[in-house]
DNA sequence: ATAATAATTCGAAAGTTGTCGAAACATAAA
DNA sequence: TTTATGTTTCGACAACTTTCGAATTATTAT
């Protein structure tokens, strides 16, 4: 999602259908734990994880999970940060909080 | 959703699904307006609508939104009601609370 | 009864998604 | 430099989605 001010309709869709695959919903809940505002999410070895260990958590390949991350992260909906030979992965609390105002009325 | 207590992930997955459609979308946005819990949504014309009353905000053909509303119904998004010809559309309250609790940590 | 209005179902076409395995690329270790 | 580990890209294919128009069903008005 581009910022929290600008996000629209569209934009909003495309987080749910980021949101709508099981495997991408496992991998978002999984990585949401933490990710209060302000936390350093991809420091904290609950709320962060790499690639290879989301894949072993969902019993896919590789190659698929890299395609879920890649369109998680196309949506804004997590980032990622190469460390070594890994990709850190986490969720942007921004758009936690996006989502959560989206359903409060 | 079945109920507030057992919706799981793949529940959840699904009502995503639904709203990951621009139009599907726009039928939500439209009617939630109302919609607090213990409102009778189906009787304040602002907040229910029916079927071809919102094709013509999409611009869509009837049969394409009676396929829409099929979905958000199927999910447990909306509820509907004939009334006479016409058939009334509405959100139900409890699956908004359920969302808003699902992005609230 | 017949016609008018509102919604659904059906079938088809075009487009999108999820998945895999193989190959390629990136980084670190021997 | 060669090997091992982790990730991404590519090509393919089956399954699913979105949309439309035509035909059908349901209700109300003439």
């Amino acid at each position: 999602m581009s910022n929290n001010k600008t996000k629209n309709l569209e934009e909003f869709a495309e987080v749910f259908k980021a949101l709508s695959n099981p495997h991408r919903l496992q991998i978002f809940m999984r990585l949401v734990s933490c990710c209060k505002p302000g936390t350093v999410c991809f420091q904290d070895p609950d709320a962060s994880a790499y690639v290879g260990e989301l894949g072993e958590e969902l019993g896919v390949v590789k190659s698929t999970v890299s395609h879920h991350i890649k369109e998680l992260k196309r949506v804004g909906i997590i980032r990622t940060e190469r460390q070594g030979q890994k990709i850190a992965c986490w969720v942007d609390p921004a758009v936690v909080e996006a989502l959560k105002d989206f359903f409060t009325r």
